[in-house]
DNA sequence: CGTCAGGTAGCCA
DNA sequence: TGGCTACCTGAC
């Protein structure tokens, strides 16, 4: 195995902090399935040991070329964050594949972490290609031509969600997301709420886990409560006043905060 | 065996 | 704009 010596980096609460669905730990090995092939991974320390793809490849999906300290710094300036941070520090955010979040995260509706892992790697066996790496076998994800009958994204578990990741496919394609990198925050989340079962929730995660947005701030239910609990209060707030105070209050890290908070506020 | 889930779309006041 | 509710089905 390769290994690249990194700084404030735990691929463990990168991993398992929610925003990656793709992994699976098998013997003190994380399995990763990323970029079309099944990537093997390990850290010792400050040591990230690596197998399956380039140095450059784990560098750009795990972002370590970043000034992580820089906005640790500026997130700090908030005690309920910075307890997270103490707690879970190392987490990255990820720079997935932009598409295949994309209908990650529209299985995500109304589901349950082990039901939308089953629903993508079953979307995966049924229209990917199979790959494999010292015996652990998955599949690659689909390109958006490859996701084609109903009946059959039905069976991978999808229920009332498979019509939304079937028209999805139909109306973009991977160059049209990537794309959207391009454009201002709010004008590429208005272009992804285009396509159904794509709200302003699905939107966001996109935008934070694979186009780099990290001021798009995800509200779910458990960041809702999370941001409630911490500074309302505990007074029941609308999606839409909370998005306005943590935009003023995180700014361009918000979507770092929310990561934090939310891996903070379901492990306790 | 019921309840509830990492939301969205559609309808109505 | 704001507040409902139905929607599939599998974890717990």
């Amino acid at each position: 195995m390769d290994r690249i010596k990194t700084k404030n980096f735990s691929l463990e609460h990168t991993l398992e902090c929610g925003q990656v669905f793709r992994y699976s730990k098998r013997d003190d090995f994380y399995y990763l399935v990323a970029g079309g092939r099944v990537i093997q991974l390990r850290q010792e320390g400050e040591f990230l040991y690596y197998h399956g793809a380039s140095e450059k490849f784990i560098r750009t999906y795990f972002r370590l070329d970043e000034d992580y300290e820089r906005i640790v710094k500026e997130l700090k300036k908030d005690r309920h964050v910075a307890k997270a941070i103490e707690k879970y520090s190392g987490l990255r955010l990820c720079r997935q594949d932009p598409w295949e979040c994309l209908i990650s995260y529209i299985c995500s509706a109304a589901s349950n972490i082990p039901r939308i892992k089953g629903n993508i790697e079953n979307i995966a066996r049924n229209f990917g290609k199979k790959i494999a790496l010292n015996g652990f076998e998955s599949h690659s994800f689909p390109e958006p031509a490859d996701i084609k009958e109903l009946c059959t994204i039905k069976s991978c578990g999808c229920g009332f969600r498979s019509g939304y990741i079937l028209e999805t496919a139909k109306k973009t394609g991977r160059e049209k997301i990537k794309g959207l990198r391009c454009l201002p925050y709010e004008d590429a989340k208005k272009e992804l709420m285009e396509l159904p079962g794509v709200g302003e929730k699905v939107a966001d995660c996109v935008l934070l886990f694979s186009l780099g947005f990290d001021e798009a701030f995800p509200i779910d239910v458990w960041v809702k409560r999370t941001m409630e609990k911490l500074y309302f209060r505990g007074r029941k707030t609308s999606i839409k006043d909370i998005r306005k105070f943590a935009l003023e209050k995180f700014g361009r890290y918000a979507g770092y905060a929310q990561q934090f908070l939310f891996h903070a506020e379901r492990n306790g």
